[in-house]
DNA sequence: CTTTCGACTGTTACCGCTAACATAGCGATC
DNA sequence: GATCGCTATGTTAGCGGTAACAGTCGAAAG
């Protein structure tokens, strides 16, 4: 079981291997592991054999190089800990899986610098489209995906100008509708807690919009906390306490992100606070994982599968940079859960 | 700043139109492209300057087909849902980072045959190494591996033959040790509450490990609950509603992995249950999530980061395979917390 | 029986880059 | 001043496939 079938691998198999064992040409190999249908139906079957009993696995950067095609499409995203990407990686797969092409993955850590290393790296293997997170990129790492030749899709951002195309939410929009709903359910004495991030432009942008609508309504910002790192449900639950303690008044909190919003609402649970009438939450995101709460947190979801489907079709669909790039807006809708009155 | 800086990129650019444009071979461009020593530094700077001006990113399926070599490692992982994978990665990235070696993700969703694909798709583009995920694989999986000559390392488990090497701890023995714990602090009504999926073999030989220990002192699991999807942290509460209502004497709720733990902690807390007191919970991983929870949960920590950065190790040392595959053990620590009295 | 045609298979010429070797300078050595 | 030994750069020959085109062959058509 754990010995190789051929333990002699001394020299790489190539497809003149397979064509001397099958006896016919490389080509016709080629055809057949291709999937191409001019081939005889007994040859197809003494080709396929043939490989299957060698072994051979077809080197794809040969075939690359030759064919100048790749089909492997790059998703960049600042990380996997957010369990917000993996969900985009899923609507990727999803739609990516019948068409031939393959996501390669690559993060950032939220870092600008980074990306333009990932996405150079990426281009080098000539991909056949790339799919990254957020309109805000290095002028070199904007300068190479318009040079790529390339379907380029920007995902979960639609404030800014695209290189090509994009697909997301309005993040400023999200940021002003919660704190019209907010506001709406009478609250008056508002905090935000937040990631201190400063390359975390969505979180940014939602806060902006949110300060916004709160200042039309001749509202400010009573309190707000930052941090960075960490377990996201402790860092939620000591900055709670750190507001609530420092600000008595505060009679919502705004997260940035559920996972902080859940650490705040166990902790006010834990405290015997009234929630919402004492104090009302809401985060940001409608990870699946708040469903375990003992209360509904209220959110608002990010749309992270679509956003996922739809750019894995954009790129899907070009295979060559047809029509300039398309902008495709989503609309998150507002969860109020059980923490807004 | 949207405009691309060269809007014409007619052909695509390759070794000879830098090497045209700064006056030297495409040899010696190469050379200053791949960061090699022997290029005077007048004659580097021209060509990296030409380099940058036009755009130019280096094209590796050319530059791997002439070199044989590869700068990629594959990485075949269950899910990017369970948290404990994104570590795993991260440990690794964080030792290849200084290797210039990169890695590749694959996920296989708990099956062998799509395991089998992945490994297929990877190993096509011929890396310097692969890291996959547990110890059972399809046989033609297995003779992949072995035939491609490149180092292999499967993680997690080491309770079976790996086909090179392989880092990781017991989960036979970590079952075993989480029941020998839990009856020495005297309970003895104990339930299982786990994932149904039967490719999870880790999760399995955990419960095997455990029921062994049971049997040795003479208990059997009191009931046993299984689920598959949804929210963990859901299901876990919705299990153990079950368990504790179907057998009432039940006093221990050992669970697969800490997302349900949680989701039952919060459920007996949320019953005003007494933890430990009336009912002792364990989970298994360790995931930093739990430190958020008001009490914490008792769990075995799965060292996935220090996984990762071995496994790493092993296939940036071993650049050819020489030595046979070596298999290394780590050792999870029980941390009791506050649900075992 | 020859021609035509389509289905199948083979031949040739690269794809863009790099290993390996060749060569050109040029100061140091004897 | 010829030889040696470097260092810096150029030349040649593929790497393992595939696109494009060129046969080949038997059956249908004329």
């Amino acid at each position: 079981m754990s010995k190789p079938i051929n333990a002699n691998p001394r020299r790489t198999l190539t497809l003149r291997d397979v064509s001397e064992a099958s006896g016919v040409s490389e080509m016709t190999v080629s055809r057949v592991l291709r999937g191409r249908v001019d081939v005889a139906e007994p040859t197809r079957i003494r080709v396929q054999e043939a490989a299957r009993a060698l072994g051979y696995v077809p080197n794809k950067i040969a075939g690359g190089l030759a064919s100048q095609r790749v089909n492997l499409v790059g998703v960049i995203i600042p990380s996997l800990s957010n369990m917000v990407f993996p969900e985009v990686l899923t609507g990727v797969s999803e739609i990516l899986d019948n068409t031939g092409l393959q996501p390669v993955v690559g993060v950032t850590n939220y870092s600008p610098e980074r990306e333009e290393r990932v996405l150079y790296e990426m281009l080098s293997w000539r991909p056949s489209g790339v799919i990254l997170a957020g309109l805000e990129h290095t002028d070199a790492a904007r300068a190479m995906l318009a040079q790529a030749g390339i379907p380029v899709v920007e995902i979960m951002d639609i404030d800014g100008a695209p290189v090509d195309s994009a697909v997301g939410i309005s993040h400023r929009r999200a940021g002003r509708q919660m704190a019209e709903a907010i506001i709406a359910a009478g609250y008056r004495n508002i905090a935000f807690l937040g990631t201190m991030m400063p390359d975390d432009h969505r979180a940014r942008k939602r806060l902006e919009g949110f300060e916004e609508a709160l200042s039309k309504a001749g509202l400010a910002l009573v309190d707000r906390e930052f941090y960075s790192g960490g377990s996201a449900l402790l860092k939620g639950r000591e900055m709670t306490e750190a507001v609530l303690t420092r600000s008595p008044k505060v009679d919502f909190l705004y997260y940035s992100n559920d996972m902080i919003g859940a650490g705040g609402l166990l902790y006010c649970l834990h405290k015997g606070l009234d929630v919402p009438g004492r104090v009302g939450l809401a985060g940001f995101n409608g990870v699946e994982l708040l469903d375990g709460l003992p209360i509904k947190l209220a959110t608002m979801d990010a749309c992270r599968l679509e956003i996922g489907r739809r750019a894995a079709e954009i790129i899907a669909g070009k295979r060559a940079v047809e029509g300039q790039g398309e902008v495709i807006e989503l609309f998150p809708t507002l969860q109020t859960g059980d923490t807004i009155r």
